[in-house]
DNA sequence: GTAATTGCAAAGGCTTTGCGGGCAT
DNA sequence: ATGCCCGCAAAGCCTTTGCAATTAC
């Protein structure tokens, strides 16, 4: 089996590698979405049935602090992980089905640094986060919800009344 | 004693007007910040000594669901609020002293509204915070932190390691 | 060999909620 | 009068942590 890309940053990070820390930066690498810890979890699992969740939230953490991974709060109370790998972008949140949308533009990028610059900031952070709904004429069905879809693209829990926008 | 701004914005939308929610309704009326509930309840007990935080919890929930307040979430775990009646805007958080800016800006805006038509999607929502610190020159002396600063200004609980960016 | 890591369960921080009594309309 | 609201304390949810056993280097 050959070493994840996570799992690579981990050791130019010179983290020690632990069975779980392989098994959770294999499952960070393979992921294409936004999970939480939860689903970390749950997909660890099928690889190390006996791993804990407070490793995982342990792990998570740690590879936060190395600048491996980066949280996110899209609302919902729980925190979700983005490998920084996947390079700057910022989201857009379809709000019938959870769907994160990833995307770039020089335009805002441009137009936050101008704002900076005009109160007088250095930027150590920004985050932009759009939510929206398709466009009506090619609105997508809201998916049949019998089980909660794959997370990352789960309806917000009920601790969340809307979003903190 | 005149009834507050917010308070006049519950009487508009039919709320029961109580003695606590009109102590709520003050001090959200006089603060020009973004105070989380722990916050608000302590300038709440100065008017009334024996109000709940429970029933602040409950006011700015349905305050929230009524459109009068925004609640927000600088990180930290707490969540922030801001009434709506200040107008649209966005907010720079200065990391050394955890202040909070507010500025609008037509650039970001027109910049906002091209990438949603661009990737197909009609906006409920948007979020933009941006975190830095004073540029070189002008720079606050971060000040002697004996006491957490008046909250809304308080640096980040324990919880919090960063921000999710 | 030794310091770091893990699992478990308990604890912590913020927020919600059940319940009996009280209050606004 | 009565349905909503309050205070209290307990519970919930996500996350962290103390401890003893285990493991990577």
């Amino acid at each position: 089996m050959t070493q994840s890309r996570i799992e690579k940053a981990c050791i130019d990070q010179g983290l020690k590698m632990t069975g779980q820390r392989r098994t959770i930066a294999r499952v960070l690498s393979e992921a294409t979405d936004h999970p939480d810890v939860e689903e970390l979890y749950r997909r660890a699992l099928v690889i190390d049935a006996k791993i804990s969740i407070a490793t995982v939230y342990r792990t998570v953490r740690l590879l936060e602090e190395r600048g491996i991974l980066e949280r996110r709060d899209f609302g919902g109370g729980r925190s979700r992980y983005d490998p920084t790998d996947r390079g700057h972008h910022y989201h857009l949140i379809d709000v019938d089905n959870g769907k994160v949308i990833e995307f770039k533009d020089p335009g805002v990028e441009a137009a936050i640094a101008k704002i900076a610059e005009r109160l007088g900031f250095d930027l150590v952070g920004k985050r932009l986060e759009l939510y929206g709904r398709k466009t009506a004429g090619e609105q997508a069905r809201p998916a049949t919800r019998g089980r909660a879809a794959a997370a990352g693209a789960a309806p917000r829990p009920a601790q969340d009344r809307g979003r903190a926008v």
